[in-house]
This record gives C-alpha cells, structure tokens and sequence, in this order.
DNA sequence: CGTTACCGGTTAAACGATTAATCACGGCAT
DNA sequence: ATGCCGTGATTAATCGTTTAACCGGTAACG
C-alpha cells in the first residue's frame, strides 16, 4: 500500500539505479549483474509492480492482444472454443479481444477493421461458410476445415465423421440418412464425407436442411418418420444441433432411440449429455486447436521480421499440425441396428428373409 | 497507400499546421477555426489516418477496452450476452476483453486481476452463485438479479416467472412440478419464485436437480413421469437447458409434450426453437440489459473523478434501470391442461369428481 | 485610453517503457 | 606506457497522443 502505482522510474530511484537498469533486469535482456537483477525483482515485486501495457505498447509496437473473429458469435460452439482460445493465450500472456460478425462478410471485415484499430499483434478466425479474410495487416490463424484453403488448424472432420460411420456400421446399420445443413459449408461436407466413406456400401440418403426449409419453410418437418417407415435404421446429423432436432422429432412421432433408430450428432455440446437418450457425439479436442493456433499466431508475430521488402503480413499463418483428432463420445442415442420385427409398428414387414437377418 | 502507418504528424506537416491543432480538430475539444478543422478531417481521411490506441492510452490513461468475465463461460446463454455486450461496447467505441473464470472464485479473481494489468478502463461481470467480486480498481458493472445485493442491471426473473406462472394457470393447469438446479443460486430463486406466485392457488412441488443428482448420482431420472402419473400437468424449469432435459425424458417414457404435460423453460436458448414440440420459454432481452450495462461502466469511467479524498474506484456501478421485462416466447409445448380421462395411460382414474372438473 | 477577453493557433511537457549508444574502469596484451 | 576489450551500468532518444500554458493581435468595454 504505497502511494500509487508504481512505475519503473520508481523502483528504480528507490534503489539508486537507471529505470533502464530496471527494465533489463525484469525483462532479462541487457547486461545487469546477477545479484542486482535479484534485488530488483525483489523491490518489483515488494511495491506490487505492473508494467504499463500503454508504454510498452507505445514502445514496442506490440500490445500483447489478439483478436478472436467469430463468423457467428451465437454458434453454440463458440464458448467452447471460446473458452478454449482465452486459456491457450492467457498461458502465453496474451489477451483476447473479441469481435462479431453476425455472420455477414462486410460486418466481418469491419470487425478485422476494429481490431486491427485497436493494434491487436494477431487473429484468430473462425469463418463462416464462404466468408473470407480479406487481407489484415498481422499475422491470421484460421480455424475452419482441413480441406478449406489457407486454413490453419482444424479437427480432422473427416476422419472424425468415418469413426462415426464404422461406429454405426459396426452395430449393423446398413440403410443411414445423413442431416447437413448447408451444402456450402466445408466443414459439414467434411463431415458427412467422412460418415459416408466410414459407412462403405451402406446405403445412405442425404438431406440438407437450408435446401428443404427453402421450399418447406422454417421449422418443417424433416420427414424423419417416412425415413424411418422406408428402412432407415440411423440417422447421422452433421451438428449435435441437427441431432437434437432429429431426436425430438423422431421421439414426439413416437419412434423410440435408440431402439428403432440411433441418432449421432458432432461437437458434444453442453446439451448433448444431458438429454434422453444421451446424444453418441464427435467430439473435437478445442483445447488442443486452441493451442496450435495460438503457437502458430505467436510464432508469426515473433519473426524476425522476414527480411523482406514487402511489409508481407496479413498473411494467413500455417501450423505444424494442420488437423487435430476427434473424439468419439459414446451414449445411449445409437444401439444395434433393429432387425424389422422390432420396429413396433410394422410398417416394414414385407423384407426379405436376408433383410431380416441382417 | 501512402507510405506508411500515417500518424499525427504527418498529417500536421502535410498542412503546415501543429500537431496540436491536428489533434484538436480530430477530437473536436480546442478551439480550431471550422474550416481549418474541415481541411484536416478531409486530410485524415484522405492519408487514412488511425490514431494509435497505444499512444493515446498512455497519454489519457484510458485503454478503451472493458473486460468481460462470465463465471462460467460454457453457459450456454454466453454467446447471446457476449454478443450483446459486444455490440454495445463497440457502439461506444470499446472493445471487449473476455476473462473466463472457470466457475472458480479463486480464477476469477486471478481473471480480473489479468484484466487489471491489461488495463481494462472498466469491467462487466457475470457471476456465479455465491461467487462475488473483489475489490478491483476500476468500476464494475455486475449482472446478475435485481434481488442481488451490489447487481447492475439484469433481467426481471421473478417478474418473468409470473409470466409464465399466469400462462400455465391460464391453460387451466393447477398442478405444476417446479424444476431447479441449484438451490442458492439467485437468479434460480427468482425465477422459480415469480412462476409460484404467478400460479396462485395451483399446487406446486419443486425439484432441486443438484441436490436430487448428489444422492441419486449425475444424470439420474428427474422422475417426472411419477410426477405425471401423480396428477402434475406441467413442469416448469428453470432454464431451457433442464427443460431440454425434461421434454426428452418425458418423450422418451411416451408422454407426450403438451398433450399430457406442457413444459417451459427459460432463456429462449438456440435449441428451443428446433426441437419438437418448440419450447415455449421466457426470454430476456440481453441487448437492452447489455446497454444498460455498457452506459453504466462508461458514465462512472467519465466521472470527474467524484472530487473525493478517497480513491474510490472498484465500486460496482449502478443503473437508472435496474431491472428489464422478460417477454414470453409461446411455441407448442405448452397447452391446455389434460383432464385426467385424456391422459392415454389411466393412472389418475381415481381422482375425485372435483378434480375431474377442474 | 487602459484594461480585459477572446480568437486561432503553437510550444512543450508529459505519459511509461524500451533500447541503441555511450561511458567508466580494471585487466591484458603489445 | 599505450591501446583494446569486456563488463556492468547509465544517458538519452523514441514511440504517438493529449493538453496545460502561452502568444500576438484585435475587438469590446468601462
């Protein structure tokens, strides 16, 4: 409790030394003899020094913040990754500044703008469908899809939608209707591709979503019940969102899950546990994404400038690991595929005898 | 694409003019002669002239950042508060700064403490039951419930759940199951407080999941279907999370939403509108409690310095409007109370005629 | 006619940290 | 004895903006 906030000039005169003196000893760089640095830290920390992230900004250029960019801030995945990004750059002393774009690409490039006013060292950002970066002058990660150009780190979406599609094979299913939403989107295509090679000669449908509320309006019927009454004994949604409307919907037509169909989602949302049945679900490893992105960012702002006559930032940065594992989260929402009979209304009971087995 | 980043002097020079006089003109604040003033604006503009936050935070002692800390940052309200907060903060030219305490008093002070050093002009706080805010060196706005001791601005919960109290009466429903998580939370006490005083005379039963899950272990039955088959004819929960939770355990044991038992929740989440039966919810309107919060902040932050001895700061800052309506959000999974003959499995047959009636 | 007030600006001093350049000085080789 | 070098510390410039103080000149005012 001295007077006020403490400066370097400060802890510096209070030990008859430079405030340049000081500053090296806290930041270990110049030249200062062991003992004194030891003294100094130890006065810092006894006046409960804090170094002025304005003067050191103004100095170095450099303000220690990142910039996190969200396509659409209202994604229930956002706290999630949210969370995840904030604790990956806090280890690393940075802060995160966020900014929305709700979804549009001018409101997107009006954010970078803020950011960039604000003098963030870097960003992170996570695209919506189709959006793209235009070019902020720092270092930008990109967190979207593997299979999307300039994309930095991502989950292996399609890997993780092939575990999924060997998960339900393995428990029999052989006729699967997959859910997408937008057909734009490379992480749903990803997603579902991964599901559809997973399943190998399953049959398999798809229905997009945005495509079908185009024509049937918003909150329509998926036809999830014809699909089931036609053969279908699982139903893969691309998004634990999409599942949970699969869910319901299958549940409110009285068709039970997993017993006359096993649903599966991605993302394990915070939902995703606490329904009945429990919702089987890809999880992505967030922390981990997080982590490599933020490394990524950091190792870019850091460079040596690259010596090069074009002020070449802006660019999009590139990791080591490009694409992180998922996870599968088993629950109660898949089960063996039903064989006919079990299907309590029997609306398909003129199978074969190989159907039935099978 | 002049040359470089374009600072004050350069546009100063470029006119013959001071930097001074530059800098006045852009902040409108000395005296400056119109057309003078008009030439340097066009001139800003025209290099593309952004002032360096850097720069001006070291001169004013003002960072134009304000930090956000969620108690719990997967809440899966977040994303709707962080979006809102944002937005009002970036109207008035701030950015937002996320802190997450991962539901921990002893993180969240650290939390703050980060936002501190970064030099965060003020903060807005969403706490966690029992959680409070220490002592930190700038205002503080808190959001949380009217009935909170120190809270800024919040929803009005108690008000909405007699909102919803009253609709369910006026569904002719006179036996309700009260659905909460946890007992000492303030916002769930409001809630669930308001929707018994809205009910009236109907009978009421609560249900405290944490508690019900401490004994019973995570992710037990909620036991509502014995609460149906004991004559409760809808359930109220506490937000739309429990009340997901509850349309599906409800589904899941073939009773059906609201033809046997009408659900509410609260918050109006992503899923409420996707999933079947849509979730008739009260929702709060977070842009407005976000302003609110935002003008809060910024007015203490541009306080002559109150005039006082004391330095006294780290006070939470209070609104004009402590408490913003919830408006209710009807979709189909509430309706008219069952009598019991419509109840599809006759467990309630032996009531009495009374009972029939009513 | 002397004093004051205003007007449209300019000067220069901060704000707090970093860092290149410099300096004092004892040891060492030439 | 002279020149050189390494070590440990200091000096001073710098980052870009704001703002209190100042200034010459003119108009208003008593």
């Amino acid at each position: 409790m001295s007077r006020q906030k403490p400066k370097l000039a400060r802890i510096a005169d209070s030990l008859g030394v430079s405030t340049a003196t000081v500053s090296n000893a806290l930041s270990g760089k110049g030249r200062v003899s062991p003992e004194l640095a030891e003294r100094i830290r130890a006065t810092a920390a006894e006046l409960g020094y804090v170094p002025s992230v304005a003067g050191r900004a103004l100095r170095t250029g450099r303000s220690g913040v990142l910039g996190l960019v969200l396509a659409d801030i209202s994604n229930p995945l956002f706290p999630k990754l949210a969370q995840a990004i904030e604790n990956s750059a806090a280890k690393a002393g940075y802060g995160i500044l966020i900014a929305d774009s709700h979804g549009d690409v001018a409101a997107q490039t009006q954010a970078i703008e803020r950011l960039i006013e604000r003098g963030v060292d870097g960003m992170i950002v996570v695209p919506r469908r189709g959006t793209w970066v235009t070019g902020a002058s720092c270092p930008v990660a990109v967190i979207d899809s593997p299979s999307t150009p300039g994309n930095t780190v991502a989950a292996d979406h399609w890997s993780g939608g092939q575990g999924l599609g060997v998960h339900l094979v393995s428990l029999g299913h052989a006729h699967v209707l997959l859910l997408g939403n937008n057909q734009s989107s490379n992480v749903q295509n990803d997603r579902l591709g991964g599901v559809k090679a997973g399943l190998g000669s399953a049959r398999v449908e798809t229905v997009w979503i945005e495509k079908l509320e185009s024509t049937a309006g918003q909150g329509c019927s998926l036809g999830l019940e014809e699909a089931v009454a036609r053969g279908v004994t699982a139903i893969a949604a691309v998004s634990d969102l999409v599942a949970l409307r699969a869910l319901t919907e299958l549940q409110r037509a009285g068709i039970a899950v997993p017993e006359d169909v096993s649903v599966t989602g991605f993302d394990d949302l915070i939902w995703s546990s606490v329904v009945t049945p429990g919702l089987t679900t890809m999880r992505m490893d967030v922390a981990t994404i997080a982590d490599i992105a933020i490394a990524a960012v950091l190792e870019a702002i850091n460079q040596p400038k690259s010596a090069e006559p074009r002020r070449g930032d802006g660019e999009t940065v590139t990791a080591s690991q490009p694409k992180v594992p998922m996870e599968l989260v088993l629950r109660q929402s898949t089960g063996p595929a039903r064989t006919s009979a079990s299907h309590k209304d029997n609306k398909t009971e003129n199978l074969t005898a190989g159907e039935l087995i099978q």
